[in-house]
DNA sequence: AAGGGTGCCAACCGCGTTTAG
DNA sequence: GCTAAACGCGGTTGGCACCCT
């Protein structure tokens, strides 16, 4: 070591700057082709005057098909607020959440727009994260302020596993939606979906009236001590989302039935007093939250109907 | 109309992490 | 297990567009 780090690309030989319509082109149609198993190899296998690291920040940001372009919505935008509180400057767990839109693209509402809004004073260099906490004077008690509630939010996520249900997170009249059958079909699938605790704990954190966090990570501390065995017998591996067949329900493995419903939702939320309260604003909330992370494209469709 | 200031965003840079040999 | 290459991410910046004086 200590020679330093290779350049990338040799920085004389490659064409920088904002990309023109022809390369766009050639960089589309090279990859819809062969695809990009090798952005460093790319440019040179495409014809193209630019470092791998160019093209893949141009595919991912603009050119992937799936990217959504135009102005970040009201809820987007409460999102973004919401996932920086819990997440700090985690642009692509951000955007993970996101789906259309790119880490780069958030990270710029974030510093344009948003940051303003709730930090009026913050200066344009210091990006606001959970773990710089810049005291500008003249706002320093809203820096306190939020940065407090910053941290404590980043601090309830590193000891999660710890948490107890009087965690912050949890308040007196929390109100619990009951899926229904269709959607613990594919919370299931949740559950074999290997970023689901990551993904799910990130959530609860930021939508504090949707679920009692307590009764979830018993959920799934029974999920791995049962194994939640399969109706039909066989071990489900981790399912791939858009291969799930919707058309043959079935009791999902791990969700009790009673009275000829599925019911694991009462059993999960029983432990919590305040009675489930139907609210169609936080169902779909939760729907399209699923159906975002797992990628079901008709997820919402299977939980129109919600209590 | 011109010049300076500000906002915005696409793109670059460099570091940490992951992967392959 | 080690090393270098490649990838991915977050911070930063260049430059264009718009606004204000």
């Amino acid at each position: 070591m200590g020679k330093g780090r290779a350049p990338c690309c040799d920085k004389s030989k490659v064409k920088r700057g904002p990309w023109s319509p022809k390369e766009d082109l050639t960089l589309i149609t090279f990859i819809q082709k062969h695809g990009h198993h090798n952005w460093r190899s790319l440019p040179k296998l495409a014809g193209l005057m630019r470092c791998g690291k160019s093209c893949r920040l141009r595919w991912i940001n603009y050119l992937r098909p799936d990217v959504k372009r135009g102005n970040f919505s009201k809820e987007e935008e409460d999102a973004i607020i919401h996932f920086h509180q819990t997440l700090g400057n985690k642009w692509s767990k951000i955007a993970s959440f996101l789906p259309g839109r790119t880490d780069n693209e958030i990270k710029n509402v974030w510093n344009t727009h948003l940051k303003k809004r709730l930090f009026p004073n913050s200066s344009r260099s210091s990006s606001y994260s959970s773990i710089s906490c810049p005291h500008d004077r003249t706002t320093e008690a809203d820096h306190n302020k939020n940065c407090a509630i910053v941290q404590e939010k980043g601090n309830s996520r590193d000891n999660e596993s710890q948490d107890s249900p009087s965690s912050s997170r949890l308040h007196g009249n929390d109100m619990y939606t009951k899926p229904e059958v269709n959607e613990l079909h594919e919370i299931q699938l949740l559950l074999d979906h290997d970023d689901f605790y990551d993904i799910t704990s990130a959530f609860l954190q930021t939508t504090e009236t949707l679920f009692p966090v307590q009764p979830l990570d018993s959920l799934l501390q029974t999920h791995t001590l049962t194994g939640f065995h399969n109706t039909g017998g066989a071990t489900q591996e981790a399912t791939e989302p858009q291969s799930f067949d919707h058309s043959q329900p079935e009791i999902p493995y791990g969700f009790e039935e009673t009275n000829g419903e599925f019911d694991l939702w009462s059993q999960l939320v029983k432990s919590n007093s305040p009675t489930p309260s139907p609210n169609s604003e936080e169902c779909d909330e939760w729907l399209s939250f699923m159906g975002n992370q797992t990628y079901f494209d008709d997820f919402t469709l299977f939980g129109e109907v919600c209590l």
